[in-house]
DNA sequence: CTACTGTATGACATGTTATCATACAGAAGA
DNA sequence: TCTTCTGTATGATAACATGTCATACAGTAG
């Protein structure tokens, strides 16, 4: 599977995990309905003990991103996101105010925060299938 | 001193303090050389215990963004950012991959995304003295 | 039956978040 | 000098997050 954990970083690895899983999704690198590593599996892959992966794929189930299914293992989801559009707007806004302030403080101009977004957008949009 | 935290969130109440400080910097709320409330003030005014309080000033000063003095008390300083150019855009990047996938995830469009950073610059910019 | 899957539990270690209390030391003003 | 403000340092405590390790249970498929 194609992740990459920085070891060496103060991210908790089953967050950076959670995340890369997640960026295989929205470029569509991991498509509904597909089967991901098992938990056992991935714990090699990754070098992380398997409750650490399982920690992973749960948090990912919480979100509604993927099913675990005992016996058969763990599927990317169809369903549309379980979310209001009250609580994504809020949530949003509360990271996109983060990522902001941040740029600012680094002494970025506001045009400058926005092209590393696009930056971003573009590499994600170059591993789209 | 005009921070609200929300004391029911998953986010640390000392990171959320820390944010909104820095958000009071970046829009000159705050100015270089300016005196901010004393540990044990603000800690009354927030309802923290004042060694929390004290973490709060304590991060920001690790991030060069006040100078305690003994004696004195917390200061804005005026001093650049102490972080390489390599530094800051890969922090950056960092959180702003995660706002662009989050916001993905919840099924908007990068347009969408960007307006939503967008509304949270125009509100930085209307507090901005 | 076997071998794969996820699930559930406990024990354990370390670090974060936060409270509480006490003591020390620097700065300023009366 | 004395008092009172300031930040600093330390230790105890608690709950939770992060992560490892091991064991057992249960569902699925060949």
């Amino acid at each position: 599977m194609k992740i990459k954990l920085d070891y060496h970083s103060s991210q908790p690895l089953y967050q950076q995990a959670v995340l890369q899983i997640k960026r295989l999704i929205v470029t569509k690198q991991l498509k509904a309905g597909e089967k991901l590593p098992s938990i056992r599996i991935l714990a090699k892959e990754l070098q992380l003990n398997p409750t650490t992966t399982n920690r992973i794929f749960a948090q990912l189930a919480k979100e509604g991103i993927v099913i675990q299914r005992p016996g058969l293992g763990v599927f990317v989801t169809d369903m549309p996101v379980p979310f209001s559009a009250e609580y994504i707007q809020k949530e949003l806004s509360r990271q996109g105010l983060s990522f902001l302030v941040e740029g600012l403080r680094f002494g970025l101009s506001y045009s400058e925060i926005a092209e590393i977004l696009d930056q971003q957008y573009q590499i994600l949009r170059q591993e789209t299938q």
